[in-house]
DNA sequence: ATTCTTACA
DNA sequence: TGTAAGAA
């Protein structure tokens, strides 16, 4: 199985998620309306969340914590998928694009250092 | 029992 | 953002 795959695979429920971010329902479901994330809907109309899921919902919550607004974030993340095209210079200043590059590390060694073993999945149920 | 949507002190 | 209400 590609890596692609087991990490865009929704396999996780929301309340798992929630333990695993430590971010309110309430915020989930506020993100994904902003197009943070967008998880997967079983036949009941349930969320599942991937792996990237969390990925994202953590390095949002970084964000927060520093203080940053909705704004802000939707435009890193506009950014990061539009590298080229709109950009606008004094849309982000220096010391946020620092503050970013920053996350994007901290993102980056969680990819690595936490690639999940087999059997690791079981202790979350 | 869990999660979903919608609405609002 | 939290939380309540009603539905699934």
């Amino acid at each position: 199985m590609s890596r692609e795959i087991r990490r865009t695979m929704p396999l996780l429920s929301m309340s798992i998620v929630m333990q695993l971010t430590e971010l309110s329902a309430r915020q989930i479901r506020y993100y994904e309306e902003h197009h943070l994330i967008e998880p997967h809907r079983t036949e009941g109309n349930r969320r599942m969340f991937s792996l990237n899921d969390v990925d994202t919902l953590l390095e949002v919550k970084d964000y927060l914590e520093q203080g940053m607004n909705m704004a802000k974030i939707k435009k890193i993340f506009a950014k990061k998928q539009n590298p080229v095209a709109t950009i606008d210079e004094q849309d982000l200043s220096d010391s946020e694009l620092r503050q970013i590059m920053r996350e994007e590390m901290r993102q980056a060694q969680r990819m690595q250092k936490s690639s999940i073993r087999r059997g690791d999945l079981s202790r979350f149920y």
